[in-house]
DNA sequence: CTGAAAGCGCTTACAG
DNA sequence: CTGAAAGCGCTTACAG
């Protein structure tokens, strides 16, 4: 059943079928009703394509698999997706995921001409990232999970990672740790740059040394979190405590922890960084991981919103967000052991 | 730059340029060269949208996050779904996943009336589906990641689950274990019926028993993992080999088998399925993971094919493909303990 | 408050 | 081998 159909069968044109379905103001309220009642029972659907000819909008929000970065293997990503697919739910919009062919670059050029998304959502960001500056070129509204250097006229959500490091080494400090460990992502990324940030200016704040040797980075997975623990345990003097950037690298230290006899909690201090996955709760650990923690879910429900947002045309220098980050404590921080002091 | 004004520059027909890029086979070889020079210099695009109209094809494949099942916390799906992406890469067809608002049936017709989808692919199927029978009756394509129970008419890719936790069970009993312990998914999925099933012929097969007590099920988190593997330990004849259905379950039984004193290969074997994830690999966990392993991205960008290959008006009947599944022996299996045997 | 008609940018019989 | 024209199914000035 289509317009055409729909309108003959209710003896109406075609415009005043669409204006009634489209909530337009000035149909009558009986019309409106009868429409709205003979849609159901028809079980009437506008067809997507003709409607996004019509309007000129895509209605879809793009999302490209960047191979290069750790994008892919990241399974926190499934979270986010998901977060997105919820927050553009309301909306009749879609979200369009697509892998390179060739060049990344390439596959936002072609978004851009075929005008097959209203706007992109870009993951993971870089420091410095190409994708920015050619999105602007190509006219195509981004908003980016994260942040980049340069406050590029672009919208973004991004959460207090600085901040989180910050406090949670502050805490560590506090408890009288003095050798703090840092297992972070890859330099490039803007969040790892923000946490070691966050890291050494805590350790500043109390006079305490962050020499480089102490923080380590490598793409987040189980294996790295084992393989830059041990490392640092090798150093004539080895941390007291470790913060991860995920949940994965600190699953790793921790068995890196245990082949080297350390008791978590009592030993070694740990704190993660938790993006909610339920695959993988702190909480349930032995012991239990203290976790900076925000729902990368959320994040994503709310970036999805932003995006259609900018869809609409809204003012991407009024959609910037940084979210604060819990520092929950649990039983793998205490104080350090005497004789490591 | 749309077809008019590049037909129009050419001093061709909107027909002849529309053909000749494309690649229909009465265009002249010299017309073509130069439409195809033009289209390049102008970085021209079909709009995506009217091509979408006038052929009456939406240009995409649909997979609807199912709140209701394990999906969104599933870490892996973005392995699959980045397989998916790839393998529909070269196509111009996109990838559209939607989180379903209120009903997930309604989801799948809203999809089926807006011709928003060419065919829908099915994640983490059920013994009994639902959603099988909806989108036969909305005649739209499909094609499941995994089987349901009837063989309806419906396309599927399928790893041979069964085959693969009947060897690993096997290779198990034949290392002299008896009591050989299952931490499944939840019974509803297809995968864990079949990978109990496996399970049971092995033993049966040897003469050992397979009591109900030994197989446990649960969605597959390291907390579950953790947890059924304390219930399966506390038994008065405690297995003296597990196998569990993922990677992550996998982790939470290690951490189980610690905590009660266990040595992983020594005092306890250990099997698990891997699916490939990047953040966790097997062969570098202290031991060394046994694994049934099946990369779950080669099967998404399959299952990509075969959906693009239904959306052409396939036959479903002969597109249903069940792989062969590696049994990857690791340090984490052994010969029980002598006083366990 | 309602409708006739143009237009969105393609594809594709049909005619030559 | 090429083109004029209809059509895909909507939306939306414009007119009444």
């Amino acid at each position: 059943m289509n317009l055409k159909e729909l309108a003959e069968h209710l003896g109406l044109s075609q415009t005043t079928v669409s204006r009634a379905l489209n909530g337009f103001p000035e149909v009558g309220e009986k019309t409106r009703r009868r429409v709205a009642e003979a849609a159901r029972e028809f079980h009437y659907r506008p067809n997507a394509s003709a409607r996004k000819l019509a309007t000129g909008r895509a209605g879809a929000l793009g999302i490209v698999f960047s191979t290069g970065r750790n994008l892919l293997l990241d399974p926190i990503f499934t979270d986010f997706l998901a977060g997105v697919a919820d927050g553009s739910a309301g909306s009749d919009t879609d979200v369009l995921v697509s892998s390179p062919r060739g060049d990344e670059a390439e596959t936002y050029r072609r978004m851009a001409r075929a005008h097959s998304v209203d706007a992109v959502i870009l993951s993971s960001p870089l420091v410095e990232d190409a994708r920015v500056p050619l999105l602007q070129r190509l006219r195509l509204p981004c908003v980016v999970h994260g942040r980049t250097r340069s406050t590029a006229p672009c919208a973004f959500l991004d959460i207090d990672n600085e901040e989180a490091f910050r406090n949670a080494t502050g805490m560590l400090a506090d408890l009288g740790h003095r050798r703090i460990g840092l297992i972070n992502g890859d330099p490039g990324f803007t969040f790892a740059l923000h946490r070691e940030r966050g890291w050494r200016e805590a350790l500043a704040a109390r006079g305490l040394p962050a020499p480089p040797a102490l923080a380590r980075s490598a793409p987040m997975t189980e294996e790295n979190g084992y393989r830059l623990a041990r490392t640092l345990f090798e150093a004539a003097e080895p941390p007291t405590a470790l913060i991860c950037s995920s949940i994965f690298a600190a699953l790793g230290a921790m068995r890196a922890a245990r082949d080297s006899g350390r008791a978590i909690g009592r030993d070694l201090s740990l704190v993660a960084h938790d993006d909610g996955l339920a695959a993988i709760r702190p909480e349930t650990l032995t012991p239990a991981l203290t976790t900076t923690f925000s729902s990368i879910r959320a994040a994503g429900a709310r970036i999805a919103e932003i995006a259609l947002a900018l869809a609409e045309g809204a003012d991407p220098a009024a959609l910037r967000e940084v979210w604060p980050v819990d520092l929950v404590f649990r039983g793998s921080t205490m104080p350090p052991p005497r004789d490591a002091a």
